[in-house]
DNA sequence: AGACTATATCAATATACATTGATATAATAA
DNA sequence: TTATTATATCAATGTATATTGATATAGTCT
């Protein structure tokens, strides 16, 4: 029996892995929630909990979750810390998504 | 500080929670890969699970995963089953998870 | 009928990770 | 300095679900 390309295929097999990270990250309902904010511009922690029915500490760990991947940057201005989209990365892994899953 | 739209609004609120029941199932690399593998046409149990690293009752379960989400659909032939992706409601929520996350 | 093949189900275990509560850090204001 | 605000960290707990091993079902062949 032959093996199927997506499976023997290293490139193939790295790509379906890396976007199969993207998407636990993403999988996650608050997560999503916060990347929809962030659509609309850069915010606060303090303009983007609100908004989530989550305590500050939860939102906060949500927010570091994404930062590690890369989907979301930040800038601390004063008390503040102003997260936004990081589009370049984001475009990326929505980019290999489709990749992997088109025909 | 009024609501962001993702989150007040019930429409936009639904599809994102669809988006992501439909994300959790594909974000795990067995089944990522049996959708893979099933890109080049309808395959039976047999032809799938030699592809994966995994026990043949494993891949029977991450097949039922799939279906009971109408990913993939099955055919009886004999004693072999056949399964095969179900474009349709694959499409639909590609299409919902593009509009969830793009401007 | 009995043996064999293909697939599915079930209970038990393991593992990953979301959530909570308490608390820490860091910047600003009084 | 002390108090307050904004954000982050940490340990403990809870919950969902992937994996395993054993076994069941169902179709086919002799």
């Amino acid at each position: 029996m032959p093996k199927v390309k997506c499976c023997s295929n290293k490139k193939i097999s790295s790509d379906l892995k890396k976007t199969v990270d993207f998407l636990k990250i993403i999988s996650e309902e608050n997560r999503m929630r916060i990347l929809c904010i962030l659509k609309s511009g850069p915010k606060c922690v303090c303009e983007i909990w609100p908004n989530l029915d989550l305590l500050q500490n939860l939102v906060s760990h949500h927010l570091s979750v994404l930062k590690k991947f890369e989907l979301i940057k930040s800038e601390k201005q004063g008390l503040k810390v102003y997260y936004e989209l990081n589009h370049k990365i984001l475009d990326k892994y929505l980019t290999n998504f489709n990749l992997v899953l088109s025909k």
